[in-house]
DNA sequence: ACCTGAACACCGTTCAAGT
DNA sequence: ACCTGAACACCGTTCAAGT
């Protein structure tokens, strides 16, 4: 009565019992193949080849597999830590680094980046970061504020171009093709020139906050002209 | 046999036929109360008086609703123009209505940034933004893919704060609570500052790189030492 | 302790039928 | 033309039962 549920050919998975992170794995393959949304947990059972209920025992529910599985592929996000380089420089390791991470499972990432749970902070990636910003001067109370800002910044435009929105907002007002052409069109993906764009404008922009603050100025105070009291 | 699904005081809605915008509207509603992933097809024809199916015969299904009322929600972002004012003090007001809009629509927006949808070409806002953009100087062909990224970076920031992740982040590594209390705490809530920090950053940068390329360079090559051929 | 089967309360959507 | 009812193929999750 009791059917046989191995793979056709008889390479059986599973002679090994279920495991959290087995489940996570096995997760983060659905999710790499078609999407968070079309991840289940049926589909899930039946790919570790175990009945729909099985990995009820190793996660609570649905949204702690997610979590979990966020939270794993952010641990294994190792970045190389680079110390007598410029803070500059390593700034933009640690974005293209992340970046690189966000390429390796996409569908994952526009999913996670929506929740807090991909930074950790005894994340590797957490602590360089901290590092570089206290290598770069900036004023010490405002490094964890500057770090999560740059995070959130990177995050979003990471998001739209995995959505393909800056792709897509960026074709709205089609340039004139007239004769803009002495500018190198084969530096590679129109993405990669604009996440260097972003990078650095905004190293543009801490250097001269930093300059600014350079004469006993608070960074803050750098540049808005509405500093009130 | 046929049950009355008015409401219980006599306040009966929908004498009028379903229409796709008010679909759209009772959407937002429960939305707005509820989150995106509580919507569901049913509750939505329950809110609006109606058979689960009705809906069905005003929009195609539910991703082409949540568009629906995506697109709707940034079609009203109407943004104060402010020709005469910098560009600096535009792009600050842009962003801080598109702020608003966030957080007039937090579990929408939470949703929408993650597709394109939010910003059309037709909007009031996009053209704000380019002819600020065209205004501050930065170069022609360029202006599409800042303007895509300045989107990409306020998005970014307004999901990490949106979804908790801008105030989890600043608080990783506690600041030392020593005697660190001579910059005005009062100025508001956390988030307000640091959207003001990323602003001011950006805004710094841009003009970093327009003074960089005042003198025949091209803005991208202002900054970054790598620009090769 | 770990896994299973049946069942519950939901979903989105199709389709034939009503008015 | 617009709405309805029943039905289909799914979900996540509970729970009592098996080994």
């Amino acid at each position: 009565m009791k059917k046989v549920k191995g793979s056709p050919r008889g390479t059986r998975r599973r002679d090994v019992p279920l495991t959290e992170a087995g489940i996570h794995a096995a997760a983060l393959r659905l999710i790499d193949a078609d999407g968070v949304e079309a991840l289940t947990m049926r589909k899930l059972a039946t790919a570790l080849d175990a009945n729909p209920m099985s990995p009820y025992h190793h996660v609570p529910n649905k949204d702690a597999l997610l979590r979990g599985v966020t939270r794993m592929v952010g641990a294994q996000f190792r970045t190389v830590t680079l110390e007598d380089a410029p803070w500059q420089e390593r700034i933009r390791l640690l974005a293209t680094d992340f970046r690189t991470l966000a390429h390796r499972h996409p569908n994952l990432m526009a999913y996670s980046f929506s929740q807090p749970d991909i930074i950790q902070p005894e994340d590797p990636f957490w602590a360089a970061l901290i590092a570089t910003l206290e290598a770069s001067g900036v004023s010490h109370e405002e490094i964890p504020q500057v770090a999560a800002l740059m995070c959130a910044v990177v995050i979003g435009v990471l998001i739209a171009e995995l959505s393909g929105a800056l792709h897509q907002w960026s074709n709205l007002k089609p340039t004139t093709p007239a004769a803009g052409e002495d500018w190198s069109p084969d530096v590679g993906p129109e993405e990669d020139r604009m996440f260097r764009l972003v990078l650095d404008t905004i190293i543009a922009g801490l250097e001269s906050r930093l300059a600014a603050a350079g004469d006993g100025e608070d960074i803050r105070r750098g540049v808005s002209p509405e500093a009130g009291p």
